[in-house]
DNA sequence: TGTATTTTGTAATGTTATTACATTGGTTGT
DNA sequence: ACAACCAATGTAATAACATTACAAAATACA
């Protein structure tokens, strides 16, 4: 099930609509989906969005400036799974999240190594999903 | 050396003035930079910079909306070297870009199987360099 | 109830990126 | 040299993404 925690009105709103959407929806996208439901400035939704990031119900894709819900619908899962990579199809917009802990592993030598101290790490593939590619 | 091939004037400008950054530069701060050297608009900048990252002479990082000089001096390095990585220090901006086959490897696995064409690949770490964690 | 905290509303502004169109400057072929 | 062409540049306007600042309403809770 998609529904959510104490998430309040707006919160739920930005996650509904995410999840009715099927590509990656920038904030003003959204902002132009809830206009009906009594959103009228953009940050309303930067507001909403900062939340669901937050609970990692949301992602932000870096390279597009735009977001999507997260696609593993229990909750707070991405935290039991490390660091998230999305492939991004550029034709259809479609999404795919997934997890690998080999390239967590990899990156924690690095980071280890070089004494970095990572917080976030952004992995994106940017092309074309199989169905497009075909 | 830094000297690169054939560029021209607004692309040199720009290119020299990303390798005497010590940190990443948005395309805004590029063009002060330059305004003493003729530098009047946004997309001055935004041209040479498409020109330079298709050279491979700059990345872009997508977590920051910025750019910066690409740290292998010897030209089009980053052809040979699989996808690259950066390490983005939140507190001195200092950026450490570097490549590991095996996690190209995993993600070139991922997509083999899942028909995914990647065309390119983000993959950035925040955080904070050894020198600002301690 | 009264007070504190969080959430929301609204306006203004700041930052990043692109579109459209005019001009300049060099190259090529005759 | 000249015209035709093409790449690079200049300039203005606008689009797209994001934040700051401040006020009002809703909620929690002593």
């Amino acid at each position: 099930m998609n529904t959510a925690p104490n998430l309040t009105k707006n919160q739920s709103l930005v996650f509904e609509a995410l999840n009715r959407a099927d590509a990656p929806m920038s904030a003003y996208t959204i902002l132009d989906k809830l206009r009906d439901n009594g959103f009228r400035a953009p940050l309303q939704v930067y507001r909403a969005l900062d939340k669901l990031l937050e609970l990692g119900l949301v992602h932000r894709l870096e390279s597009l400036n735009s977001f999507v819900a997260c696609s593993h619908k229990e909750q707070s899962c991405c935290r039991h799974h490390g660091t998230v990579a999305f492939a991004i199809c550029e034709s259809c917009g479609q999404v795919s999240e997934f997890h690998d802990h080999a390239i967590d592993d990899r990156l924690e030598g690095w980071a280890r190594q070089k004494g970095f101290k990572a917080e976030k790490t952004t992995i994106e593939l940017r092309g074309l999903c199989s169905a497009c590619a075909a």
